[in-house]
DNA sequence: CGTCTATTTGAATGTACTCAAAAGCGGTGG
DNA sequence: CCACCGCTTTTGAGTACATTCAAATAGACG
């Protein structure tokens, strides 16, 4: 069944039948419920997770109690707490379920064997992390250099799927604006293109 | 000489001696003079580089030409431009010295090698680019929740060399605000102790 | 249906910005 | 050595965008 992940494997390493095998016994299946966690900020249990179908979100508190969201993730994408996974130590964010999801997971003892048995994986994720540092980077440039309008614009540029499947609230923690200002975005926006 | 760089490698991961001779084999020293590029935007030419000395700062220009400031490397530091490196397009940004500086270059083909000569450079890359991760991460957060002050409180925190050696205004740029911004919270921010 | 949360709208506030000009600093050449 | 030039930093005034607080409306879920 877990052809999606597979797929998403074979983009950048050749897997040979034993180590696909091997890949595949350490993945467990899961599913999650709207609004339930994966991982809650504290705790020390970790995943590497991959995301078959649904959406998840990641996100912290500040010191004010505020929410704000770092990462969405949906079909065919990769989210853990990367801190916590690497560190060990307890996780800083919350994974929780946008929508219905169903995941899966590879727990952190495994994962590391997972590298040392297979280092093709080294190499997967390296990958992988290099695409995410790329995209962090362009995140921040915008965040400083776009007015929130256009960082919207954007967002749904990109994100089509999303904006129809998270709440508006969510969507403005990601951008790093409040609700109101969203709406208000949203209406003005539309306004605008009439003289 | 290069001891500062074998420690930093040492610290993610155990090369025997051929594998030690190898990879100095590969590393290129370079000096760069104070506003000397490492790397423009637009440029094919690309390369890993480790700060032995001085400190370096990567930044792109905006739609409006203006310069953002992503990125600053001191001593024991790696930068590149990631994008460019991992695609083999033209680099995105620009890398120029602050300072009188020292590095050790990788060219991005000695680069590709490397790795797959010695694998156990992908998981030190692996390994560095979680933590760049995790720190893009932190950053994106702290941008869009902690006001202009309270950024630049932590940003000398986290780099008090840095205050001293960078102009104001790059330090600006890379919190995102006005160089005017910064020299104001600067002198009220002195000011606000007394009642 | 009723409750709870999300979204919209309004009004007042504030933080950081732009534009403009003065002051400070460093380097260069007469 | 001093005078000048260019660039950075500081300071001031007016402005704009996003925020906060508050309240009304709309939607979702049990």
């Amino acid at each position: 069944m877990p052809e999606l992940i597979l797929k998403n494997i074979a983009r950048h390493i050749a897997l040979d039948p034993e180590e696909e095998a091997y890949f595949l016994s350490v993945l467990q299946p899961r599913k999650l419920r709207r609004r339930q966690y994966l991982v809650q900020a504290g705790e020390p249990c970790r995943y590497e997770c991959f995301v078959e179908k649904g959406c998840l979100r990641q996100y912290f508190l500040d010191d004010q109690g505020q929410e704000h969201v770092t990462v969405f993730a949906v079909e065919d994408w990769w989210i853990s707490d990367m801190y916590g996974l690497i560190t060990g130590k307890p996780s800083l964010t919350y994974v929780d379920a946008v929508e219905e999801s169903e995941l899966l997971l590879i727990e952190q003892a495994a994962f590391e064997t997972l590298l040392v048995r297979v280092p093709k994986f080294e190499r997967f994720f390296r990958i992988l992390l290099q695409r995410a540092y790329v995209a962090n980077q362009v995140r921040i440039i915008e965040n400083l250099s776009l007015p929130a309008e256009e960082r919207y614009r954007r967002f749904v540029e990109r994100h089509p799927q999303l904006e129809q499947r998270v709440p508006q609230r969510q969507i403005a923690s990601y951008l790093g604006i409040t609700p109101e200002s969203l709406s208000r975005l949203r209406h003005q926006g539309a306004k605008g293109k009439r003289p």
